[in-house]
RNA sequence: GGAGGGGUAGCGAAGAGGCUAAACGCGGUUGACUGUAAAUCAAUUCCUUCGGGUUCGGCAGUUCGAAUCUGCCCCCCUCCA
């Protein structure tokens, strides 16, 4: 990567409420936000090919530093000549910096000042993730941005805890910070549990570290849903307007929606692309199992107001006889309609957003599809 | 014709007198999934008015008690003629 060539043009802020719109300007071309980044792990949104990725309108995805780590290794990946080379795709990427799998892999890591030592959950094998470490290997795999080592706290937590843990990140983010060598932009992330003064003081040293963006982590991962919500509005206030806000993890319709509300930029999530592996689907007209027996003779379409390649092409009946037949194409056009309907989604409140009407439309939505909430 | 082996829930397959409405797998049904240890996991799967009722090829026995023991019958498989 060049020259740098990564900001955030914020061109309106809705007159009801923090939501915002935007270009995110990147070396690999621009995405409209704010935004939904379906989760490309291992270089891969599973099942999905480059293609049906951009023909769900999805304008970033991520991948993961630790997973890529362990296969093929980031060497590989830079040999391929990055990772956009590496798996055909040419537009935004982001790396998320395996904090999560500290959280997620809790019983199989050490955490110490120094760094994380995780036992690979694929054969046992020692890594050593230092928060310069993992800059490296970032920059190696060579994303559009790439996210600063920390510890996604869980929930629940305690204040010390919370405390300790938040306090170290924030050295992480500082020797990342110091050890990044691209021009890569770089993000810190805001963790201090639910815990309004850490929340503010991680927020607070964060932006004068001067980061590319922040985000809001530590959020979606089984608290209720008011304590995620007050995590987002413990952060957003410190958080420079002119910066990219990403809340991490999330998700699902209601929660998309509130930090859009709250001017969140981007969200990720790998929730559409699992369920959607696992059967289920969200649609117009509520969720739908599509193993259901009832669908076994059902010739209509999953979601006739969906403009999905899935929707467009398929019965309910044949994509239920792929599913239960355990066909791979069942599983790839799920997921193409999920990720589909949540983006489209989105879209609609990018454009309610340039109109001053994102709370009617959040409003509208939510009732629409009241239940699809809680996904 | 002779010699063996076997028939257990939708299917496959354990069980060899009470702890068995019957392990386990598949299939069926339902549900969960939130910076992906996840094409994974969980529940349920004889009938029931939830009191109970009827089951392990069939019938008849032995026993306080039988899918399990005995007799006869029916069916299937393998080998030999």
């Amino acid at each position: 990567m060049e020259k740098k060539e990564f900001y955030l043009e914020v061109l309106h802020v809705d007159k009801n409420c923090g939501a915002r719109y935007g270009i995110l300007h990147t070396p690999h071309g621009d995405v409209e936000v704010p935004c939904f980044m379906p989760v490309g792990t291992l270089a891969t949104v599973k099942t999905l090919s480059p293609e049906e990725i951009k023909s769900i309108g999805s304008g970033i995805i991520l991948a993961n530093t630790y997973h890529l780590h362990l296969r093929p290794g980031e060497d590989i990946v830079e040999k391929a000549g990055g990772v956009h080379k590496f798996m055909n795709y040419d537009g935004p990427m982001l790396t998320d910096s395996g904090g999560f799998q500290v959280f997620s892999l809790a019983e199989k890591r050490k955490i110490k000042e120094e760094g994380v030592t995780f036992k690979s959950h694929l054969n046992g094998d020692e890594i050593f993730f230092s928060p310069e470490i993992v800059i490296g290997i970032e920059e190696k795999i060579g994303a559009d941005i790439i996210m600063s080592f920390d510890e996604c706290i869980p929930y629940p937590a305690t204040y010390e805890y919370a405390k300790d843990s938040t306090l170290r990140t924030l050295r992480w983010a500082q020797r990342g910070k110091e050890a990044h060598k691209t021009s890569q932009a770089l993000f810190g992330i805001v963790q201090g549990g639910e815990f309004s003064d850490l929340r503010k003081m991680c927020a607070e040293e964060l932006v004068k570290m001067d980061f590319d963006g922040y985000s809001i982590g530590g959020t979606s991962i089984g608290e209720p849903k008011d304590v995620c919500f007050k995590m987002i509005d413990m952060a957003i206030p410190y958080l420079p307007f002119d910066k990219p806000r990403y809340l991490m993890g999330v998700g699902s319709l209601d929660y998309i929606l509130e930090g859009i509300g709250k001017g969140i930029d981007m969200m990720d999530c790998v929730l559409p692309t699992r369920i959607a592996r696992h059967g289920t689907v969200m649609t117009h007209n509520g969720r739908v199992n599509i193993k259901n027996a009832k669908f076994k003779e059902d010739f209509t379409t999953l979601d006739s107001e969906c403009d999905c390649y899935t929707c467009k092409n398929f019965t309910k009946a044949y994509l239920r006889h792929l599913y239960v037949a355990e066909e791979a194409l069942g599983q790839r056009l799920l997921s193409i309609h999920n990720l589909r309907f949540l983006i489209s989604i989105v879209e609609g409140a990018r454009e309610a957003i340039k109109e001053d009407r994102f709370l009617e439309y959040k409003d509208e939505i939510l009732k629409k599809y009241g239940d699809l909430r809680g996904f």
